[in-house]
DNA sequence: ACCACACTAGACCAGACGGTCTAGTTTCTC
DNA sequence: GAGAAACTAGACCGTCTGGTCTAGTGTGGT
């Protein structure tokens, strides 16, 4: 979760400047808010680098964008997790992280994959966006100690978070986030 | 709750039909992803009539959408709480209508307001959500007792709903959502 | 010097988009 | 039954969409 400018996009080659691009315009206006052009221009690049990288299209391009979020906050939870912190204090972390993300952007970007999930049906779009989804879940669950209270409490962790930010983005106030996850963090720490 | 059946349209005025159908396809694809036509032809009427009723076009539709689940759910869990239910059965209760909702739809649509999230900007359909949003967390914060806790469960009880809905539907199984919403709803109800 | 290759550049296209507009039809009122 | 108002009907328009394609440019190896 570290850089997601877009505002300096010169110190990236071509291909992860699309893929930054595509990121952060998706997260803000959802797969099918966003146009291609609107990638490009802020991308500053020109069409054929697009489909040279991405022969796929706009798909094949917001589905690398889905899997560089999910890498990346997977790291993110496995560090943590090794540093033997509680599930619960992992999770506030990362909520609070969300909130700066939310601020920044001034509630434009929605962070994770909350309005990705506004994809076309069967694609394989959706289907990387599941596959994030679990990726996510499961560290939880494995460090929760993968009892079946601890895939319930993963859930809890995952969907709180998620609807947060939901909740979070529409009133252009973290605090509903900020509610919720330390709640959850709560009911996830007692064991 | 009643009914979204978009299949008999015949019983309803075309203004109604409009709505349902509007409705029913944001909440399967979201706003950007469902053009104009699309709601003409699930509610079988012409272009015509879609800008007689909604001179103001796509936008004012789907805030009429908006709008009627908004009223619908609140209606609901107004009555609910009439009945002194605890909060969190009523989410529970919630929770599990929202699943045969996912089951019914194929796991297509997204009950609630999830998908529609997606919306332009600043738009007065973002308003219309985030109206709806406050009026369900104020039902459940009042059913609750009004005070601080009250509030901050609330915001679990409608995140977890809300995130809940979006892993379910992911994962194409109710299953994620149930456990979240359990456990949270566990929580809510004690004090 | 040569050439193969990775990449940039943007004109171009067919189709879909949201929205307007005029002409018709039904339905209500008196 | 006449006239007004509510509504239907769909042709039409300018714009924007995702995607293709050809031409060009830089850079590596030999």
């Amino acid at each position: 979760m570290t850089n997601h400018d877009v505002e300096t996009p010169t110190l990236m080659g071509s291909k992860e400047r699309l893929v930054a691009a595509a990121l952060s315009l998706f997260q803000a206006k959802g797969y099918h808010g966003v146009a291609i052009s609107d990638i490009l221009e802020a991308a500053d690049l020109p069409k054929g680098s697009l489909y040279h990288h991405f022969p796929g299209g706009k798909e094949e391009l917001a589905i690398a964008a889905v899997g560089f979020i999910a890498d990346e906050v997977d790291a993110r939870l496995a560090s943590e997790f090794a540093k033997n912190k509680r599930a619960g204090a992992v999770l506030l972390e990362l909520a609070h992280e969300c909130v700066s993300w939310l601020q920044r952007s001034d509630y434009t970007q929605t962070p994770l994959l909350g309005l990705l999930a506004a994809s076309p049906g069967e694609s394989a779009l959706t289907q990387a966006i599941c596959d994030a989804q679990k990726r996510w879940l499961a560290r939880f669950e494995t460090a929760l100690g993968g009892t079946e209270a601890a895939h319930d409490k993963a859930c809890l962790a995952l969907a709180s978070l998620e609807g947060g930010i939901s909740l979070a983005r529409m009133s252009r106030s973290s605090d509903l986030l900020i509610r919720s996850v330390t709640l959850a963090a709560l009911h996830i720490n007692q064991r």
